[in-house]
Order: C-alpha cells, then structure tokens, then sequence
DNA sequence: CAAGCACTTTACGTTAACGTAAACCTCGTC
DNA sequence: GACGAGGTTTACGTTAACGTAAAGTGCTTG
C-alpha cells in the first residue's frame, strides 16, 4: 500500500553493519515515533551533533544511540538540560579532568537514586492499581448478578 | 530553634487516630514538601475537594491520600489530567455504570503497561549508568596513576 | 491595638518541550 | 518542466504546571 518497489536509501542499507549505516532525519524520527522538529530540537538543545552533508543532517550510529538514551531519560522523567548533563560529560570523559570525573559520579549517583526510588513508586502504584481493578471487577460482577 | 512550646493544632492531633486527623493546607505542604500554590492547583484541576471551615481549607485523610497518590503519580511522569481520570473514575464506583467501569480497567491495564515499560528503562539505565561509572573510576584511577 | 502569621482570591508571569506555519532548496520522475 | 517528497531555516504559538505578586481576612500574642 505505501512502498511498490524503489529501493530507497533506507532500504539498501539495511545490510550493512550498523556501525557505517547512517541515517537521514526522517529515518530517525520514525525509527523511535517522534517529529523531526523533536530531533532537532534536541540537537539545538545540544544533545545531538550531526555531521551534515551538504545542507542535510546526517546521522551516524552515535547519534541514534544518543537520541535513544534521550527519549529514554525522557520516559523516566529526566529534562533535557539533565540528560545533557550526563551525556556530554560522558563524552568529555576521556580527556576530562578529576573535577569533572568526580562530578559526574555524583551526578550518577543522584539518578541511581532518583531509578530507586522510582521503583518503589511503581512497586506501589501496582499495588494500587491491582487494588483499584479487583474492587471494579467486584462491583461489575454484582452488577451482573442484580440485572 | 523552632517552636519553644506552643501546642500547636498541628502537634495537639499528633495522638489522634489517623482517621480522624485534618490539616491545613500549610501542614500538608511541608508535609509533601510541595507549596500551598501547588495544593490549590490541584484542587482547582479537580483533585482535590478539601471542605471549609468558614474560607480556608480543611483537608482530611481522604485528601491526604490523594494527594499522595497524585504526587507519586507524578513522579511517575503521568499528567495531572491521567491522574484525575483515575482517581475521579475510582471515586464513582460505587454506583457507577458499567460502562465506566470497563474504561476504568481500560484505563488501568494502559497504566499498567506503561509501568512495565518503566521497569525495563530502569533496568537499562541503570546498567548504563553502571557502565558509565565504571569507566569513569577507571580513567580516575589512571590519572591517579599518572600523578 | 499593632504586629505577625497563616490563610484567602485574583491575576499575570514563567519555563520546558515541542507544534505549526511560511518560505525556501533539491532531488528523482512522470 | 512541473511536481511531489523530503529536507532546510526562521519565527511565532501552545500547553502543562506551577511561581509570584498584590491585596485582603482573621487569630493570637506581646
């Protein structure tokens, strides 16, 4: 229904080892459901840095790894500014000072925290949940019975 | 530092059978550690329905709980209108119609997969976050190395 | 009784994270 | 050569979730 035939770009790098594949910003942006304007919004917000090719952006494995972490982040309640904080220190980590270092173990460390305490909000919140669903199905069972 | 002595409302219900407690708006925010602004808001988006004692607010324990949960929810990342139409949906039941009811579940098994999605970001991030850290303390240890 | 604290309403301001629109290139293809 | 599908920049709009400020009410305490 949408694709005939036409080996399009996309297509005819699908074999090829991940590593050299590239991506154009459309390929992204439906690869992990966003708008391009999210991608490149983030790269405006620095947490994305595509070579370009002319006018167009192009992006390598890196990118699609970076982008993925950031929606992940994302999903998990981290802002942008958060997630930048984190990536970019990792990508300085080689050449970075101790200062740095040491800040960034911190910074891990403050988001382990905030995971674990995320993990016991959802552990409750199923809790709840599982509460909330019995009782409805209790009450539409008696429904059942009365009609 | 605080108070010298003073049985506050506050302190003069701390014996009291939970039930049976209500707060002020004030001591509900530091409580959760959130503003009275953010109380009010709530309340104004349909989450909270405190009575009145004359103009201010008096909130029981149902209110406390529910805010709890609102909170929790929020960290959790849902939007407050998510939550209302949980909490809302869970406060007709009784006497609510079939129909609602099976939204509700609808609504519920939709929070419930969005927690399992959770749980495995958290798993991933944090394996992220490990690895970060472990190559960090590498690079700390080489510089010590060197120094 | 003045001061101070806690509460109230009203209303405008702010920030993050995009959405949306306009106006423009640049291909391949019919 | 028109055109449609993708890409680009620039710029203003929008929404959620509050913050903040102003101006008033009511208690109780020195």
């Amino acid at each position: 229904m949408t694709q005939p035939s036409a080996p399009t770009n996309e297509a005819s790098q699908e074999a090829l080892p991940r590593q050299h594949r590239h991506y154009t910003i459309g390929e992204l942006a439906r690869m992990f459901e966003v708008t391009p304007r999210t991608i490149r919004f983030y790269e405006q917000e620095g947490l994305l840095a595509p070579r370009r090719e002319g006018q167009k952006r192009i992006y390598r494995e890196k990118d699609r790894v970076r982008l993925k972490l950031t929606l992940r982040g994302k999903r998990l309640g981290f802002s942008l500014a958060e997630i930048r904080e984190v990536v970019t220190m990792y990508d300085a980590m080689p050449d970075g000072n101790a200062r740095q270092l040491w800040r960034l173990l911190e910074i891990l460390a403050d988001k382990r925290d905030n995971l674990e305490r995320q993990l016991e909000d959802i552990r409750l919140m199923r809790m709840e949940i599982d509460d909330v669903d019995h009782r409805a199905r209790e009450v539409l069972r008696s429904l059942g019975h009365e009609a």
